[in-house]
DNA sequence: GATTAATGTG
């Protein structure tokens, strides 16, 4: 009987093996010899009971921890069915001296459970004891340390390898290579890498992937080279792996096709990850026409993550539509479900088409795939920073509040959501709590706080910001001293601007744009020109769109003259055919009334005109007072096939508002309800009570704010209903009425950061009517350094 | 030993 026990555990018959011991116990006392037959298969099996039962038989018969097999069964079993209380009880409880196996037992099996405490615990234990691990063991350690980051404890294996010889085993020393890889320690990995005698094709790939992970794309290469010179060593998988992966970041797409031609020579291209890291490598290139040439004819069976690639290249590359587009097609794609990468890829392609139901709908398939929000912060940030861009401001909050993970990236998503929602104090007041908690500020945080100090417009705070990131070291930063530029420019200092800028070692285009369209905006074009020439004639930079775009920022501020120089530049640099290049460019014309050069730019047929375009020229016949044009002008626009968008409406309401065409301002504002399904936004709103405000129906105006109609719009930030009792106080302006102008400016005083709306829209308001005097007045009132808020890119690109 | 993910400058 006991002999046909062990055979049934190891022809892996478990149940028999069991119920046979079950029969036999009543019988006769088991041998000793029998239990770890039964162990093994009590492992199996995925039911505690049975173990536990033969745990207590084992101590009836008075056997256990008779027998190192025993204790080693037990030990084994309580590890593979995952309870590890009993697995420690056992464990304590056994005779310890020389069992090593015991030991590679619970570090293998915490290893597999990710316990990485507990693995570098129970090594200590052993040179506690003075048990000797297997090298197997060894590796595990070591690879729990770098999961743990823990250098300290990197350094105590790595020492305990060197007193014990083990730096003779191959496998070891690649396990601490790729440690110090993935700790940034890159000295370190090449110093291992140099004492290992007999180094083999791992010891290889881990110190190139070291490499690829640290960024040193030169020491990719010259590595690959030196590698094809060794005898007897032959690159594979993982060596093109990091290989490709150093192209795509060094944007060397030829270079990609040649190991493309070469994968497929060696016969190595059949491979999924492969073929999936080629489509990578031509996403990072931006050539997404080979990308999607590799998805569709050379990836046969598609696994998640080449779904995943290639979303994540349309997204790298600006095509938010088509990213969406193959999230969906995967979808439906038998056997194909989104992972959290999935997840994390095609959030910020919702959230920058602002589909919030898209985010919803995401957020809810997250929960029922079992996926925990809580302890995923990459997921977590993604969602929140989504929730954010949709104006779902509290949910952003809640994801905040609910992780246990929140780290320097989702800080800062959430001081940037404060920031785009208007809500400045939010911002402040956490970016203060994240200087007391313990996750560290990054350079990302910097940037952030300085667009909210451009946009709050106190030089005060900028001031006060700029000597905080001296002081922590984050001004040398390139992406910071771009920032502070912009923060000044926004504040309207432009000494201070100029100072960052001259103080800076390292400047790119970026740097040149920045003070340019910092210039055109607050109104100094002749300074925004000589800067422009300047980086033509100083530096090696050709101007972008960018440039151009910032050229035509504030144009109620220059010539004719000046606007056909711009041109001329634009056609020597060959951007004329840039969609928002030559949007900016009518824009500019329009704005200082010349609407035939506007018209002929528009008509143009060398650029390809899109939705804004139309727009542009809708608005533009509009603030010339050309409102019957503008409705003309959207006829034409339907014909041509163009679906209006609720922009569209905002210029044709404030066209109709401005010419003081009521009747067709109301019949558009029904239109885009009706035909277009648009949800009035606050803009439509704010055009309709001043539509009626001046075309002195100041009590229709009112009645729309006090029915709180209004509130049924598609967009709901507080400082919002500011600006729709702004409508109605410039209305009041308008039809001259200062008892309701008083009755609204009292109501905008007491609102929720309403002084500074209120002060903005009258200096706004006073200043559109060339009214400077009053302007003046206004600064004097509340001349703390504050000026208007001045539009970004981001309203020329929608 | 390995491919895909979040926040950010004009």
């Amino acid at each position: 009987m006991h002999a046909l026990i062990k055979s049934f555990s190891q022809s892996h018959k478990h149940w028999q093996s069991l119920l046979l011991f079950k029969k036999l116990l009543p019988i006769s006392k088991p041998q000793i010899s029998t239990f770890p037959s039964i162990l093994n298969s009590c492992s199996s099996l995925p039911y505690l009971h049975p173990g536990q039962v033969n745990h207590g038989y084992l101590i009836k018969f008075g056997v256990y921890g008779s027998c190192v097999d025993i204790g080693n069964g037990l030990l084994r079993m309580y590890l593979k069915l995952g309870d590890f209380q009993c697995a420690y009880k056992v464990f304590d409880e056994m005779p310890m001296k020389n069992n090593s196996h015991a030991f590679d037992c619970i570090i293998h099996e915490f290893s597999i459970n990710r316990m990485f405490d507990d693995v570098v615990a129970a090594f200590e234990k052993m040179v506690v004891l003075c048990v000797f691990p297997s090298v197997h063991s060894l590796c595990h350690v070591i690879r729990a340390c770098s999961e743990l980051n823990s250098i300290k404890r990197g350094y105590f294996v790595h020492g305990y390898v060197r007193r014990n010889g083990f730096d003779n085993h191959v496998h070891v020393m690649n396990s601490l290579i790729s440690m110090y890889s993935k700790m940034g320690r890159m000295d370190l990995a090449q110093q291992v890498f140099d004492d290992v005698i007999f180094k083999d094709i791992v010891s290889w790939n881990s110190l190139i992937t070291g490499y690829a992970q640290n960024q040193n794309w030169s020491k990719v290469f010259e590595l690959f080279l030196c590698l094809q010179r060794a005898e007897n060593l032959v690159p594979n998988v993982v060596t093109f792996l990091a290989l490709l992966s150093g192209v795509g970041h060094a944007g060397e797409a030829s270079t990609g096709m040649s190991i493309h031609g070469h994968l497929i020579s060696i016969g190595l291209y059949s491979d999924v990850q492969l073929g999936t890291a080629v489509l990578n490598m031509y996403a990072k290139c931006e050539r997404l026409d080979y990308a999607e040439i590799v998805f569709k004819q050379d990836l046969m069976s598609k696994s998640l993550v080449s779904w995943n690639a290639l979303i994540s290249a349309y997204k790298q590359n600006g095509y938010d539509r088509e990213a969406a587009g193959i999230y969906e097609r995967m979808l439906v794609e038998p056997d194909m479900k989104p992972d959290s990468f999935s997840f994390a890829n095609v959030l910020p392609v919702y959230a920058s088409l602002r589909k919030i139901q898209r985010v919803r709908l995401i957020h809810s398939m997250v929960i029922k795939s079992g996926l925990n929000v809580e302890n995923d912060v990459v997921l977590c940030t993604a969602l929140l920073d989504s929730y954010g861009k949709c104006s779902d401001v509290k949910a952003a909050e809640s994801l905040f509040f609910s992780t246990h993970h929140a780290n320097t990236a989702t800080w800062n998503a959430l001081i940037a959501v404060y920031i785009l929602n208007n809500k400045m104090e939010n911002g402040m007041n956490l970016f203060h709590q994240m200087v007391g908690s313990r996750v560290s500020l990054d350079s990302i945080t910097v940037v952030t706080l300085c667009q909210l100090c451009g946009q709050m417009g106190s030089l005060k705070h900028a001031n006060m910001f700029h000597g905080f990131s001296l002081f922590k070291g984050f001004s040398s930063h390139l992406i910071v001293g771009n920032a502070l530029i912009d923060m000044y420019m926004r504040c309207g200092c432009t000494e201070s601007a100029e100072l960052v800028f001259h103080s800076m070692c390292v400047k790119n285009i970026v740097t040149w744009n920045t003070m340019i369209y910092g210039y055109m905006a607050v109104g100094c074009s002749p300074k925004g020109l000589g800067l422009f020439q300047q980086m033509q004639s100083e530096t090696a930079y050709n101007p972008d769109s960018v440039t151009f775009i910032s050229l035509l920022q504030g144009c109620l501020s220059v010539s004719a003259t000046y606007l056909e120089l711009v041109h001329a530049y634009i056609l020597k640099y060959g951007l004329a055919s840039e969609t928002q290049v030559m949007n900016s460019l009518i824009d500019g014309f329009a704005k200082i009334g010349d609407l035939e050069k506007a018209r002929e730019l528009f008509m143009q047929t060398d650029f390809k005109k899109d939705q804004s375009s139309w727009n542009i020229m809708i608005a533009g016949y509009g603030m010339n007072g050309q409102g019957s044009e503008s409705s003309k002008l959207f006829s034409q626009m339907e014909v041509n096939g163009y679906a209006p968008d609720a922009i569209t409406f905002t210029c044709l309401l404030s066209s109709c508002s401005h010419c003081g065409l009521i009747e067709d301002g109301c019949k558009f504002f029904e239109l885009m309800i009706t035909k277009y399904n648009i949800q009035p936004s606050i803009e439509h709103w704010t055009c309709i009570i001043d539509m009626l405000g001046r075309a002195n129906s100041l009590e229709d105006a009112y009645d729309v704010i006090k029915t709180g109609i209004y509130h049924k719009c598609s967009d709901s930030a507080p400082l919002d209903s500011i600006t729709v009792w702004g409508a109605l106080l410039s209305a009041c302006r308008f039809s001259m009425n200062m008892e309701v102008g008083e009755v609204v400016g009292k109501k905008l005083s007491k609102m929720e950061s309403g002084k500074v709306g209120y002060y903005s829209l009258l200096s706004n308001l006073y200043s559109s009517n060339k009214k400077w005097d009053e302007v003046t007045e206004i600064r004097k009132v509340f001349g703390d350094g504050k000026v208007m808020k001045k539009p970004g890119l981001s309203s020329l690109k929608s």
